[in-house]
DNA sequence: CCCGAAAGTTGAAACGTCTCAATAGACTCT
DNA sequence: AGAGTCTATTGAGACGTTTCAACTTTCGGG
């Protein structure tokens, strides 16, 4: 036990471990309270003695452990977020807004995306139980949110995205989905189809779940028979499904005149899978999708979708949980609603 | 100090603290060495006594602490992760294969977004060191790389995502660029093209360099002087720069009649340019993206792009990084190269 | 010159885990 | 029965922080 191997091998890499508090502690000729002091409570410290002590933190290119830090505290600044999809743009600007709120709160942020998978999602929940994250912000995909309250009371604020919590019992940041759905449909109706298709993921899914509703209200308000709402379910909502929803959709009949995406990259799918057919958009059939991302106003036709704003949302639910956070005995759970938007292009 | 002014508070939330190693070891009357070697060294303990602390772990919902035990052994299983900007579905997908590989080998990712700005990543960096991550997956903005290389001699090991080490010094998985840049340019010659224009971003991030560097070389190879590269730069990479640049790419004159974009959301953001100006495209002026992003196929004219893929990248990038963890003197760095590939659509 | 208060500093305990040397028990062999 | 081997279990110390009560020093006032 005298000569230490490990120092042998590998060269110079890994070789001197990081300075701790008590290195610094022992070169600024101190004890380790005082350069605790001077990390979170300055001003108990003479002036002197805090300057001294910055230089040799400097000097020895010192960084606390946070991890270290969480043990003791109980806190780490770290925070979990899971998405449905990070390849989706729209999710992209939802993890950019967390990040954005998370960094100017000097928090960090912990990424999962489930791929709409119930198994993953429960996997990932696990895995931020591991590491203690401080807080979760999750777009869920189990049906059920006992699991998730059950995080929040045991002491692990959650913030759902994008995805209202049953009867308000935990905080969320949404954007009205059933409004969406209505904005869309009576679009259509307006424009006088009656048979319209809903093209759309699992329904587990609550904004998918809404945006359905809302677009079934519409039609159903009407008490004519013949306004139907078609629907085809796939299995992710990207455009590879959409392109192969496209071969059901077709095979309805009669053929539906107008057909709704639960989202953009669905659309864009969808949209390739018609041409391709030889289906022409909107002169055949018109195609409204849900998000307006970057692309859409440059497809061919332009579509014609519903606008959000994933990165408020992503923002502003980063910004909830950490009010949460610095503030746990806050208030009743607050429910953010933002209002989607119609535009309206070539494509319906 | 008798009573709990906390417990008051707050009622039932937040009430007991998760149980630990110790609760479990009194709760199965055994030592707390003898818990903690069911969890790391299963093998060791009687077949009784295990099966005892186990169904108590379940019992009492029992999880261990992942950051008590990095401070304890210098790792817990994190791998950061910063790439050029996550709302950009390339490295949405980038991402997506990280989290994959991270997964597979119990590995959670902390995610973080420069978008392109050498502050931003400095402070990334900062917090990466803060949060002692095992690993750290990077596609860097700074110039030079050498503050990488002593994160990772001083025992993080670092990989490069999408960017090529300078000498091979750093273990990177890239997309062979210059390639790519010489097979957008050589095509456009080949169609007789001869005053081409090139939009990127910043020339420190060695990727846009590089593609620039191929479409130079394929360009200069001839001698005529009327072969010639008009350089168009912008801030960030994605739609809204791509239109704002096509204001500064008609005024050239003479006028380009092929535009080559760093990627195809910048070259997204150039067709919306050209099309509100009334310039068409191919027959004015052609058009080549990078990347091939999904919607590039349907846009209207479809683009003329390079492939690359993205989750391919972020896997491998993964897997090399926890090969790297797992034996840490693993032989010399390794590069990883994939080849790009050039796609024909109907914009070039 | 002594007292008390104020200001600075200290040392130890605690957070939850892992590891290693030490111990205890059971079994085998002579 | 004693010595020697295994097999299971134990307990203490360490990882890098924070915190708090206790201690020392300084200083003003009586």
């Amino acid at each position: 036990m005298a000569s230490d191997p490990k120092s042998a091998r590998g060269g110079r890499a890994r070789s001197r471990r990081e300075p701790g508090i008590s290195d610094v502690a022992a070169a600024a000729g101190v004890s380790v309270g005082t350069v605790s002091h001077v990390l979170n409570r300055p001003e108990v410290v003479a002036l002197r003695t805090r300057e001294r002590i910055e230089r040799v933190m400097l000097e020895l290119g010192f960084v606390p452990d946070l991890s270290a830090r969480r043990l003791r505290l109980g806190m780490g600044r770290v925070i979990g977020v899971q998405v449905l999809d990070i390849a989706n743009p729209f999710w992209g600007e939802v993890v950019r807004g967390v990040e954005e709120s998370a960094r100017a709160a000097g928090y960090v942020i912990m990424v999962f995306s489930s791929s709409e998978s119930a198994e993953i999602e429960a996997r990932n929940l696990d895995l931020l139980r591991l590491h203690r994250v401080d807080g979760l912000l999750i777009a869920p995909v189990a049906t059920d949110e006992r699991r998730l309250r059950e995080i929040d009371a045991r002491g692990t604020p959650v913030v759902l995205l994008d995805h209202r919590s049953e009867r308000g019992r935990l905080p969320a940041v949404t954007v009205d989905d059933v409004l969406g759905g209505v904005m869309a449909a009576e679009y259509l109706r307006g424009r006088g189809h009656e048979r319209i298709a809903f093209v759309t993921g699992p329904l587990d899914i609550a904004a998918y779940r809404d945006r359905r509703a809302g677009v079934r209200s519409v039609l159903r308000r009407r008490q004519r028979q013949c306004e139907e709402v078609v629907e085809v379910r796939v299995a992710g909502l990207n455009a590879r499904e959409g392109a192969a929803a496209v071969q059901r959709l077709l095979s309805r009949d009669p053929r539906p005149t107008a057909v709704l995406c639960a989202n953009d990259l669905l659309a864009l799918g969808v949209l390739r899978g018609l041409t391709e057919r030889g289906v022409r958009v909107p002169e055949d059939v018109s195609l409204i999708g849900y998000d307006d991302l970057d692309f859409s106003a440059m497809l061919s036709p332009a579509l014609t979708t519903i606008r959000q704003h994933p990165f408020r949302i992503g923002q502003s639910a980063g910004e909830l949980l950490i009010a949460r956070l610095t503030d746990p005995d806050l208030s009743a759970p607050r429910q953010l609603l933002f209002e989607p938007e119609l535009v309206v292009r070539a494509s319906a």
